[in-house]
DNA sequence: ACGCTTACTTTACTTTATGTAAGTAATGAT
DNA sequence: ATCATTACTTACATAAAGTAAAGTAAGCGT
């Protein structure tokens, strides 16, 4: 049994899935992986979000420690987000989740051209 | 760009979030990569879930290949869950998730004992 | 005749998540 | 003076997901 501020776990496994099990936190790590990233930058990537919806996001994976947020001083604000030690440490899963999306693709799908969003990420990131 | 029945994915990445994104899938993964189990002893391991809901579960992960459902017509009836091949390629992922999350445990909260939950899974199913 | 079993389905509801749209604060540029 | 900029916050609305509890179907044991 694993405890984290007083909630259980039954395995390793659900401690991971509390950390990105939903639909945009994961996303959120994706696109942190490739660099540092402003609030507006990651809602840019993340189109869809609404900034409320990223707002919070943001503040949840914070409080769980696997993003940093840094707040300049500044007229117009800028706060920039960053993967600690321990959420640059997901790559591996996410690693992981490339390959099988890919392969599962292959089976039950059909690939058009690459994204921008993947090349970046796979290039600078992904150490397959 | 990625298509999987009419849907677009930008990565391959959003394609394997889009399998397991929920609270319960990879929690029902998790149980079938120990053995084949019928309903029943799904909603035993899982013991948090609803019947209705693990039924809806079960369909969309079978609707998605991960899983095969077989069904003897017997009274009472039998219903066997396994994971597919495809299903059971998801394995290094939750590996990956295994090891991610016990480190994040050891700097963020508290081990107690092992449940038989994950003794079992690893045991048979972890090649670590 | 009746209850037990399994794998559901159905109903009626509550909870949680997400969205929409507007507002705010501070300041430099026009 | 007003607008643009950024990173939010607020209030309200809707959609999605989950819950509890009962119902169903068919046949077996008592």
């Amino acid at each position: 049994m694993y405890y984290i501020n007083e909630k259980e776990y039954k395995c390793s496994v659900a401690v991971t899935l509390d950390v990105f099990n939903d639909r945009w936190k994961l996303a959120i790590i994706w696109y942190l992986l490739e660099k540092d990233k402003r609030f507006k930058e990651l809602s840019e990537d993340i189109h869809e979000i609404t900034q409320k919806t990223l707002t919070i996001k943001l503040k949840e994976l914070e409080e769980k420690n696997i993003i940093s947020r840094q707040a300049f001083l500044e007229i117009p604000p800028r706060v920039v987000y960053a993967l600690t030690p321990i959420g640059k440490a997901l790559r591996p899963i996410l690693e992981e989740m490339y390959l099988w999306g890919k392969n599962y693709v292959k089976e039950h799908g059909t690939i058009g051209e690459m994204t921008a969003c993947e090349a970046s990420v796979v290039k600078k990131c992904l150490k397959l």
